[in-house]
DNA sequence: AATATAGTGTGTATTTTTTACACTAAGTAA
DNA sequence: TTACTTAGTGTAAAAAATACACACTATATT
């Protein structure tokens, strides 16, 4: 193999985006680097990617390691090759966001030892990042602002059961403007994809909203239509 | 370097999508490759990556060696990364695609030692390619599909100056079915990014069509707004 | 000179989608 | 009981998308 492929190689790592819901906050897990270079910065989850597993496999496992979780929706968005981009050698990365399911249950277990921890952090006031990760996020959140408009990528971010008001309050953190609600709730059930359910939110001091479900069965038959908002 | 980033690396390459628009087909150019592996197959142009380039880089590289053409638009669409898609090692490749214009003028120059020679050919009646390159093609293709709703990137495959009828035969190249052309001409026209000329088509045996070129300067007034197909 | 040919160029009516906009209902807390 | 807070709903107007057919014009042919 070396033989036949002599030239130069580079390293090759995964950034992973990795963005949350939370208490009507757009939120981002960055991690605090325990190591050189940008040591105590702030910086996008990522690593080296591994002889043995395909770019896709590898941001699963980074956010595996990172998050516990696994089979989460993960969708590779660009890949950022400048020839310094990293201070210490010629490092290509290829970026991933994710959709995640805060709250509650699914405690983030940092196992890395390159974090000394990781912070969900609202995406509007994110810290100084290192490398070119803030150029990374911003490629990021463009993405999803397209994507938000033709995919179900939104109810990734929100629990099994939620109301239209929290989906549409998803909606407005990434497109970063008001909606009408009116129009938006007549859009969004227009599709068909969510269940109403018999439910209703607790514990709110005030009247409690339907919960809906999405119908991933009627969403899988929709498939190749596009949806558009 | 080695001793900070001493995991694995990778061979990173640049694979291309060159379309070209000719005689009313869109094409595509493809290599006939000259070394193994796949040695006499068809290939996608590519190359790997070099060390003091940046892959966006290496891609123009790429381009102007193939066809002597410099300062063309091309858009990085996807990295692909599975572990055994390079037969002889480990190699990452990054896509792109660019539109050109064919016709005339500018000769191809297969200047590369890995191919015997380069054509330009059918996008459907494509060879079987070597590699992953149908893949890499498809997704090309289904990149192009979205991007010609948003970006006037089908000009960039006509002469200078050119007729409607022209502009909806790419339209409908690419995305693949007829478009009506009262409707077509009418939604064209109103982003207001042509100008028609006092010029005609010539050589042609019926009734000559208006030539029109593209207005860069209003394009650049529209940008940010999204044109819409 | 007449005619055939082949692509150019144009308008309108209908349907669908998008937008703008404001009040009542329901539940909780004081 | 009242005050508060969010849920939930409809309609009219404007804009955009679609469906659809024929006369014009330049050339080539006889």
């Amino acid at each position: 193999m070396k033989e036949v492929l002599p030239q130069f190689n580079s390293a090759v790592s995964i950034d992973c985006v990795l963005f949350g819901f939370d208490g009507g906050e757009l939120k981002i897990l960055l991690i605090e680097r325990n190591e050189e270079p940008f040591k105590d910065w702030w910086a996008l989850p990522g690593n080296l990617v591994g002889e043995d597993e395909s770019v896709d496999q590898s941001a699963s496992r980074i956010l595996h390691e990172l998050t516990g979780l696994s089979d989460v929706y993960m969708e590779q968005y660009y890949t950022f090759g400048e020839v310094n981009r990293h201070p210490q050698g010629r490092v290509i990365t290829v970026a991933y966001y994710a959709m995640l399911r805060l709250g509650g249950d699914k405690a983030l277990k940092p196992l890395t030892t390159y974090a000394k921890k990781a912070q969900w952090i609202n995406v509007r006031e994110l810290p100084k990042l290192g490398f070119d990760h803030q150029h990374i996020f911003d490629k990021g959140l463009e993405k999803i602002k397209r994507r938000i408009k033709h995919l179900p990528i939104a109810f990734e971010l929100l629990p099994e059961k939620f109301t239209l008001t929290q989906v549409q309050n998803v909606y407005e953190l990434i497109l970063g403007k008001k909606l009408d609600k009116r129009n938006f709730r007549k859009k969004i059930l227009s599709f068909g994809v969510l269940k109403e359910l018999d439910e209703k939110q607790k514990g709110v001091s005030f009247r409690a909203a339907t919960l809906y479900k999405f119908d991933k069965r009627k969403y899988a038959k929709l498939f190749g239509k596009e949806i558009s908002f």
